[in-house]
DNA sequence: TAGATTGTTAATCGATTAACAATC
DNA sequence: TAGATTGTTAATCGATTAACAATC
C-alpha cells in the first residue's frame, strides 16, 4: 500500500498514450504489445511497461494488452471518466477561444461560468455562456460546485482571483498568464505558458549559431 | 569546441530565468548571487549556476551576476535579440487570439500574415491582419521570408501545410493541433496541447482517490 | 507444449545536488 | 587580505533501458 506519488515525467505522457490508444480504438485494432505500441510513439517498449505498471498489471503475458481496455484504464487513472465543472475567468481572446473548444465537453470538461471585469464583456454571451461580472464570482461559487477554474487574465489579478477561489472548494487552476501564482495545498495548478513555449521554440531554430557564440557548451 | 547540445531540461528552464530576471531589472536590482536567485526561484544554486555555464561564465567570483548583463546574454541565447516573422496558419478562436496578443511583438516575433481555408474568414481583418486564402501561401512565401508558422488548424490538415512550408525555408512550427506533426530534420517544432495539459492537470486532481483504487503505485 | 510477451529486477544513463578550489 | 561567490568536479539521485523469469 506504498501509495508513493507518480513521477511528473510518467504523468506527461499519459495523455499520449491516451490519444494513441484512442486512435488504434478508431482503426479497430484491439490488442497491442508493448514493443508494437513502442514503435508507434517512438519510445521504448520497457518505458511503456514501467509507465504502465505503476498503476496495475493491464497487460496479459504472450498476448499484449487489449486495446480497449488499457484505453478505459487510462481514461480513469486521467480523471476523464468523471465530469469536471469548469469556469473561465477573464474572456478576452483566449479566454473566448477556450469557451468555443468544442472537444473539451467530450472528455467531461464542462464549462458552466465565464466571467470579466470589463463592462464591454459582461453580459455578452460567448458559446451559449453569458459572461458575468467577476464581482458575482463568489456569489456564483456559493451556489456551483466547480472543479476547475481557467485563467485567462493579465498575471496581476491572479493572486486575488485564487483567493476567492481557494475559499470555495476549486480543486484545480488552469493557469494561462505568465506569472507564477501560488495556490493552497489542496488546490492543483497547471500552467500553459506560451511565451515560454515560443521562447524554446526560438532557441531551437537558433541553436547551431548560439553554440557558435558560446563555445564549449 | 565541443558543441554538443544542450538538455531540453536546461532549455525549458531558460524563459523562466528569463522572466525572473526582468522582474529584478524592472525591480532596479542590479547585482544577484546564485543563492539569492535560488531562493526567488525555488530551485538550487548548484542548479542555476550548472545551467548557466552550459553557455559561458556569465558570473563574477565574490560577486554574483550583473542582472543586466546576465539578461542580455539570455536574451542572445533565446534568439530574442533578433526578429522573427511569424505566420498563424488557421484564424479560429485560437488563431484569432494570437493575432492580438500584443506581448509577442516586444520580444522580436513579429506576425506578418494570416491564412485560412474558409469563406467567412478570408478577407477578414483581424488586428491589423487581412486574412488571406490558404491557396496563396506558397506564393507569400515565395516573396516574404518566414522564420515561424502557427498552426491553428485542425489535426488532420497539418501534413499538407508542412510540405509547403518546408520547400520555402520556414524554420519553425508553433503546432496547437493535437497531432503528432512531421517535419523535416531541418525544422523545429514546438507543439502546445492544451488538451493533454488540461488531462495532467485533472489527473493531479483525482491523483489521491486513483492511488487509492490502483494500490501498490 | 512452444512461443510470445508481460511484469519486474538489475544495469545504465543522465540530470540534479553537493562540495570545494579558484578567484574576484 | 578576508569574505564571498563563482565555475567545475565529484557524488547522488532518479529516470530510462536492458534483461529475464514468470506466465498466458
Amino acid at each position: 500500500m506504498d501509495n508513493k506519488k507518480i513521477s511528473l515525467a510518467v504523468i506527461k505522457r499519459l495523455p499520449r498514450y491516451y490519444r494513441y490508444l484512442g486512435d488504434l480504438l478508431d482503426n479497430d485494432i484491439q490488442r497491442i504489445s508493448s514493443v508494437e505500441l513502442s514503435k508507434r510513439m517512438n519510445i521504448t517498449a520497457s518505458q511503456i511497461r514501467q509507465d504502465f505498471n505503476n498503476f496495475g498489471c493491464f497487460g496479459i503475458q504472450g498476448y499484449g494488452y487489449n486495446v480497449e481496455s488499457l484505453y478505459k484504464e487510462i481514461q480513469t487513472i486521467l480523471g476523464l471518466d468523471v465530469n469536471h465543472k469548469l469556469i473561465v475567468i477573464g474572456v478576452g481572446n483566449l479566454g473566448s477561444a477556450i469557451l468555443n473548444y468544442k472537444s473539451f465537453k467530450n472528455r467531461g470538461f464542462e464549462i458552466i461560468g465565464a466571467f470579466d471585469n470589463s463592462e464591454e464583456i459582461i453580459g455578452k454571451t460567448i458559446a451559449d455562456k453569458e459572461v458575468q461580472d467577476i464581482k458575482n464570482l463568489s456569489q456564483f461559487l456559493d451556489k456551483n460546485k466547480v472543479d476547475i477554474a481557467v485563467l485567462t487574465i493579465p498575471s496581476d489579478a491572479c493572486d486575488k482571483i485564487i483567493d476567492i477561489l481557494s475559499v470555495n472548494g476549486v480543486r484545480g487552476v488552469w493557469n494561462f498568464s505568465n506569472s507564477e501564482i501560488e495556490v493552497p495545498s489542496y488546490m492543483m495548478q497547471e500552467s500553459v505558458r506560451l511565451s515560454d513555449s515560443l521562447m524554446t521554440l526560438s532557441y531551437r531554430i537558433n541553436e547551431e549559431e548560439i553554440l557558435k557564440k558560446y563555445p564549449r557548451g
